[in-house]
DNA sequence: TTTAATT
């Protein structure tokens, strides 16, 4: 046997409102600089869609940030649905998490809390969980992993039709990784008290882990749902003027920046019109067809990020109505890259539309 | 039988 659940005993876990609280710790040091811990944030369940100026321009609202960032998958720019938020002020922070935590952005309730201090410790702390009793609550399942350490997450999967109803399958994440490391060995093959079967703990994969084409998939099924569905969303607006071109910074080379460079991800945003000409220089330069009036750069991303390296995206406007001119350039750094992604996406059917894709042609403005 | 939590 293994593991009791008492009832009366009370979880610990900083899932919700002002996640993790820190003791006690000096604020301000003497030289002047600030403790990060007390300024920075880090936020979770950050719906798909935000992009960096609306996640800055949402917690620049409280107060003056320091540095933010909206963390995106390296190949396809495509946000991983957290971010972290450095405020100047540690005030600002405490408001931020005080008046933002729990908000409901689209289909998410967003979490905002304290950042714990990066450490090598931290990391791949999280296990999945399967063969769990239909009946174990989450709260259940905490307490019978919370004597392993210190939980920061955990989430039972449920049905989607059936809304609510357990499939068996969980999450747990750890404060540090030989906690969760602790938690395999006592707790996994073994049988929760009362029930039938054991359960299996294991670490988790990392979410992204989706091939070319399991990305395409998704993008369709997406893509369909804005045909199909009774999408009538009016929700997706923090008031920014989002609408000029937001050609994400990619930078190729894993530079070593300095922990907390006070580069903010803005000032990389510079790419504007470059290398747009050609299989020369920076790579080869794809045109792709049949956009729709509403397509943006991410969708670009998306597309043919699966594929390889992508530099660089850019969905050509409208000048008065900003509207996509049914067209847009993706640069890819090579070649078999970009033959492949040109040669699976060419005829790829995106919503409604075919899309066309090849190498640009050389014909210099103007077509 | 795998969700978007460490810059």
């Amino acid at each position: 046997m293994v593991t009791q659940i008492i009832s009366t005993m009370e979880t610990q876990v900083s899932n919700g409102p002002s996640g993790t609280s820190l003791p006690n710790g000096p604020v301000i040091s003497t030289n002047g600089s600030t403790d990060d811990s007390k300024t920075n944030l880090i936020v979770n369940y950050l719906p798909q869609n935000m992009t960096q100026e609306e996640f800055k321009s949402l917690f620049g609202s409280i107060g003056e940030i320091e540095s933010c960032k909206l963390v995106r998958d390296k190949i396809t720019g495509q946000s991983l649905g957290y971010g972290f938020v450095n405020y100047v002020d540690p005030n600002d922070a405490d408001k931020a998490i005080n008046t933002l935590n729990g908000l409901k952005l689209q289909t998410k309730t967003i979490k905002v809390s304290y950042a714990r201090p990066s450490s090598a410790s931290i990391r791949d702390a999280n296990l999945y969980v399967s063969g769990l009793p239909k009946t174990m609550s989450q709260k259940d399942m905490e307490q019978l992993f919370s004597q392993y350490g210190r939980i920061i997450t955990s989430r039972i999967l449920v049905d989607q039709v059936t809304a609510g109803i357990s499939r068996g399958v969980g999450f747990i994440r750890f404060d540090k990784r030989n906690e969760a490391e602790e938690a395999i060995k006592g707790l996994n093959g073994q049988k929760p008290l009362g029930a039938a079967e054991p359960i299996t703990v294991k670490f988790a994969n990392n979410p992204s882990q989706k091939t070319g084409q399991a990305l395409l998939t998704q993008l369709y099924q997406t893509a369909a749902r804005r045909y199909t569905g009774p999408l009538h969303h009016q929700t997706q607006r923090f008031r920014l003027d989002n609408l000029l071109n937001a050609s994400y910074g990619v930078k190729s080379s894993p530079t070593l920046f300095p922990r907390f460079s006070p580069i903010t991800i803005d000032s990389m945003t510079s790419l504007a019109g470059v290398n747009l000409t050609g299989p020369t220089g920076a790579g080869w330069c794809i045109f792709v067809y049949n956009l729709s009036p509403e397509a943006d750069e991410s969708v670009l991303w998306q597309l043919f990020g699966p594929f390889g390296a992508v530099t660089n995206v850019k969905v050509i406007r409208d000048f008065t109505t900003n509207k996509c001119k049914g067209f847009g350039f993706v640069t890819m750094t090579n070649y078999d890259e970009a033959a492949m992604a040109i040669a699976s996406l060419n005829g790829y059917r995106l919503g409604d539309r075919v899309l066309q894709v090849s190498f640009k042609t050389s014909k210099q403005h103007k077509a």
